[in-house]
Parts: structure tokens; C-alpha cells; sequence
DNA sequence: CAGAATCCCACTCGATACTG
DNA sequence: CAGTATCGAGTGGGATTCTG
């Protein structure tokens, strides 16, 4: 992986998930590739309204040679370039959809409580 | 929650769960507390190896006043505290389980690389 | 023991400009 | 379009010290 960031104690199973998909943005690409099979780069840099197109190439990038992703590019004019996970990435598939299962939970009651409070 | 990070698009799923449990060692503490029904502050610290006392102690603010966690003081000599989840914290649950399962077999198939290069 | 406060450096990350 | 290079402000976070 890139950067271990964690390593409080050799073996935790969660440090080890995190070292591939506790950066930034990580987790949202991934979740955005899960569900569309292929991306542009330009199509995630509209996707993720406030990840800079710095911040999206160096995810990417990490992504790419933690090997959960694979990157295309294709020699067209002008240059052209898509992402789509790898085998590797796709096993993090339970993880991504129970982060989307909550997240869908909680924006449904967040939204009730706020309508609610009108 | 204390502070959102992610908000490229307005619900977001993957999004909304992150803003919860995004930081550094967020994740991992609930994976203690998920473990071991109630810790005390020396004892994440202990296991936490390379988490801070002071990252500890933000962290454990944070997802205190994200209602993930509730915080006990007994008024003892010397002071002592202890942390666990609240229910809306466990309903996390099915997220830091996914994590440690992939952490698992993660681990198991680097442990058989590594031997495998002895 | 459990934490708050202060100090301060290293690194993150956005803005901008440039390239193939 | 899909990036890379450079720079500078802002902040994350460690070390240390202090309190109840």
C-alpha cells in the first residue's frame, strides 16, 4: 500500500481495511466505480464537487498502485483515460455497500427530522 | 457531526457515513468498543499504540458529541472513565464488521505470502 | 488516571499555471 | 481532456506540561 498510516497493533483487521481506503476521497471513488463499472477522469472530477483534480489524481493514483483499481488510457485526440476497479478492489465491495446502506438509513431519517423541524 | 469533509454531493451515502467515522482512528476505536462492550481511556490508549493522548482524547470528543459513543465518569481516586457505544453507534456495526472481515482474509493471505517468501 | 492547554514543525492540500 | 509542477497558507498532530 502507499502509506500505512495505522499500525497500533500488529494484525487489527480494521487497520489493515483502513491502510487501503482511509484516504481522503478514497472510499467515495470507489463507491462511484462500484456503481458505474467504468469512469472518466473528468466525470469524477464532476462526481466529487469539492476534490480538487490534484487531490483526484493522487487518489487515484494510490488506488492504482494499492492495485484496487486499474487506469485505461486510450491514445485519442484529445486524450482520453477511464478507471474500473480490479478483482482486488471489488473484494472491498461488502465494505463500500455497508458504508451506502448506513449512509442511506441515516440521509432518510436526517431528511424526516428536517422536514419535520419546517 | 463535528466537522464535514465530504460533501461533493448532496446524499451521498458513502459520503453521509464518512462524515461520521472519517477520522483517523475513529473507525478502529469503535471496533474496540464494538469488541469489548466498555474501555477505559488507558486501555484504548494501551491498545492504540500509535494514536496519541491527545489524538485519543479529540477522537473520542468527536464521536461523543456525534452520539457514537457515550462517556461515563466515576468521581473515584483517582479519576477514572470509560467509553461505549450508544445504540446509534452500533448501528455502525454492520460497516466495522465488513471492515474486519476483509481485514481478515486480508491479513490471512499476506501472512501465507510472506511465509511463502521465507 | 484522564484529559486540557500550549507550542510549533511538517506536511496536506487548494489555487494556479503549464504540458502532451 | 487528463493530468503534472510549483508555491504558499493552513492545519494536523506530536511532545510536553499542567490540573482535578
Amino acid at each position: 500500500m502507499t502509506r500505512r498510516v495505522y499500525d497500533c497493533q500488529a494484525g487489527c483487521p480494521v487497520e489493515s481495511t483502513l491502510q487501503f481506503i482511509s484516504g481522503k476521497w478514497k472510499s467515495v471513488i470507489l463507491y462511484h466505480l462500484l456503481k458505474e463499472k467504468t469512469c472518466h477522469f473528468g466525470q469524477l472530477h464532476r462526481d466529487l464537487k469539492d476534490c480538487s483534480q490534484r487531490m483526484l489524481a493522487l487518489q487515484l493514483h494510490e488506488l492504482e498502485q494499492d492495485g484496487l483499481i486499474q487506469k485505461n488510457i486510450y491514445q485519442t485526440k484529445p486524450l482520453s483515460t477511464d478507471y474500473q476497479m480490479t478483482d482486488f478492489g471489488k473484494s472491498l465491495e461488502p465494505v463500500i455497500l455497508a458504508m451506502e446502506k448506513w449512509g442511506n438509513s441515516y440521509n432518510q431519517q436526517h431528511s424526516t427530522i428536517e422536514e419535520a423541524e419546517l
